[in-house]
RNA sequence: GGUGGGUUCGUAUAACGGUUAGUACUCAAGAUUUUCAUUCUUGCAAUAGGGGUUCGAUUCCCCUACCCACUACCA
């Protein structure tokens, strides 16, 4: 009786996905796609208060930006996704489209005797837990308070039957057995026993809004779409005794899913989970998308902090488990192949934002050049740099321009100057948009020098050689002939240093100084590397520029 | 308070009951480099405490401490 794998992510449409949450998804989607099966995504809003506007719609999209693509479920338009050959159809996938099915389930447990009739209000039981609070005690609703309450087990028939009609708020509550020891097994924690008694009569069914709570939903759910795991955080653990005993009451044990309970994402410091707050306390998203509230308030999200998906996932996934070997980087497939609950570790995980940056800069490198640049044009646009594709070609403004690589003074360069001054660049960075602190002086001459610098290198004795040097570079034909404007980084480094060698001028000072005048600070790349990438022209600009502002 | 879960360097984690307790991130030092960054090398740093079981315990058992979750007509 092998089932098909079958896994649900199962989220309340209450606000963003927590990177928690993601990471639930994760395993889930990664545990399916291991065994063959199939991951769905349902979307449990049954707690209508709580409806947030846009947050369906959010996490579908969050889990797309991962990677993580449901076979069945709602897509982010909120349509259906089925898998095409599946014989049983599931949907809808939203518990709220499927509110005429849970009662009749709520009352198949009534009928059976594992359910009754609840009537007290909100406001009795309310009292009723402020009392036992006094008196130091917690209020259990169960086998022996049960009798004391207004519900269908302390009342005669004749007195509560009525009530069904003239009551609106009525609930059903699951009748938890008494003394009676719960042994259930967890792939990721083993054995667990839990005696009934510190259990209380869950309420299953509420008649004020006709919708199941989250366990009947969530069994009546996962035994419908033929759930065969359900991995999940470590705050449904507490619950899972009474699960397993609905299970058991609607006579499902032989299909009931097999559990895992993950354990929690704490925060970088201090004590408790991970929440909002630390994110905008240290300074790190705990969101996979920025996210904007109801009152206006932003949240910020690791795809607008340019994180790539593949650094996000791989992080989440090594966040609570580990391969029993040394390797930390791994594509989605490798995941898939790798991955087992097994190995997911009982304990809960502090996350750690500096790590995170480390997955993005080592997924950076991998990345082409013509992939990043493509992710680089965006940012020089906002900083008033224009791309163009080719070095003659039309600009969106009409005019046709010839760009030689770099026309530093209208701010347009080639797509190809950019690609270039990428590949120098990349594996200086973590993210794409650290590219322009440090790469800046490629594309706008040095407004300001870094004081310290200036006082550590420019001195007379030095800067009149970096003269010399960057004269030596204005006169180079770049072995092209005198028609030959520019040069190759191949071509100048050589006979620069040559010239510098030669002549015994203290080559870091010298270098530091016309770095200073082509930077704006004693730091970037070699000079031969700027100087080919600038040209001739931009050179004189800024050796002209730093005599004005600093002789 | 009650119930359940958890505890290895600062962090993430590895270690059939037998290891000089390993690796990665961070940090520090050194090497390389015309500077910075990269890269490379080295270093700092842990089995919560106490009892057992055992020839031998990070590993198994018990107690304590601490942390987390749950304790709603929320999920």
């Amino acid at each position: 009786m092998d089932r098909k794998t079958r896994v649900r992510f199962a989220p309340s449409p209450t606000g963003p996905l927590h990177m928690g949450g993601v990471r639930t998804a994760l395993y889930n989607y990664l545990y399916a796609k291991q065994h063959g099966g199939d991951f769905i995504i349902r979307i449990e809003d049954t707690d209508s208060q709580r409806f947030v506007p846009g947050a369906e719609k959010y996490i579908i999209e969050a889990l797309n930006w991962c990677g993580i693509i449901p076979d069945e479920g709602v897509d982010a338009e909120g349509n259906v996704v089925e898998t095409p050959s599946e014989r049983h159809p599931h949907a809808p996938y939203r518990q709220s489209q499927r509110r005429g099915i849970y009662r009749k389930y709520a009352e198949e447990l009534v009928e059976k005797g594992y359910a009754y009739y609840a009537f007290d209000t909100a406001e009795e039981l309310a009292a009723k837990r402020a009392e036992a609070e006094a008196a130091k005690e917690t209020f259990i609703y169960n086998h022996i308070t049960r009798k004391s309450l207004r519900n269908s087990v302390s009342m005669p028939e004749s007195e509560w039957k009525p009530l069904l009609e003239t009551h609106t708020d009525w609930t059903i509550r699951f009748r938890m057995p008494e003394n009676r020891v719960v042994k259930m097994d967890d792939l990721i924690r083993g054995h667990i026993e839990v005696n009934t008694d510190t259990l209380d009569d869950k309420v299953l069914w509420k008649r004020a809004d006709e919708l199941p709570t989250y366990h009947l939903a969530n069994i009546v759910d996962d035994h419908l779409m033929e759930i065969t795991e359900v991995i999940r955080g470590e705050e449904w653990l507490p619950s899972l005794p009474l699960h397993y005993l609905l299970y058991e009451a609607f006579g499902w044990q032989d299909s009931q899913p097999r559990f895992a309970h993950l354990s929690l994402l704490l925060k970088p410091d201090g004590k408790g989970k991970l929440s909002k707050r630390d994110g905008d306390r240290l300074g790190f998203p705990v969101f996979p998308l920025k996210w904007t509230n109801a009152q206006g308030e932003v949240s910020r999200g690791y795809r607008e902090d340019g994180y790539f998906p593949e650094a996000f996932v791989n992080m989440l996934a090594m966040l609570g488990w580990n391969p029993g070997d040394d390797r930390e980087l791994f594509t989605m497939d490798e995941l898939i192949k790798a991955f087992s609950l097994e190995r997911v570790i009982k304990s809960g995980a502090r996350f750690n934002p500096e790590k995170a940056k480390w997955y993005n800069k080592e997924y950076l490198r991998t990345k082409s050049d013509a992939e990043l640049t493509d992710l680089f044009i965006p940012v020089l646009e906002e900083h008033g740099i224009q791309v163009v594709a080719c070095p003659k070609c039309a600009l969106t403004a009409g005019a046709e321009v010839t760009v030689q690589g770099a026309d530093f003074k209208n701010r347009i360069f080639t797509h190809d100057y950019v690609q270039k001054v990428v590949s120098l660049i990349k594996e200086r960075a973590s993210f794409v948009a650290d590219f322009w602190d440090i790469a800046s002086y490629l594309f706008v001459s040095p407004q300001t020098y870094v004081e310290k610098d200036v006082a550590k290198f420019w001195k007379e004795e030095n800067y009149t050689l970096a003269f010399q040097v960057a004269d030596f570079i204005e006169g180079f034909d770049g072995g092209n002939g005198p028609a030959g404007p520019e040069f190759t980084h191949e071509q100048i480094e050589g006979p620069m240093e040559e010239l510098i060698r030669s002549r015994e001028w203290p080559m870091g000072k010298v270098m530091n100084c016309l770095r200073l005048a082509l930077v704006g600070a004693s730091s970037g790349l070699g000079i031969a590397d700027i100087v080919s990438l600038i040209g001739k022209k931009e050179l004189a600009v800024r050796i002209e520029n730093i005599r004005k502002a600093l002789m």
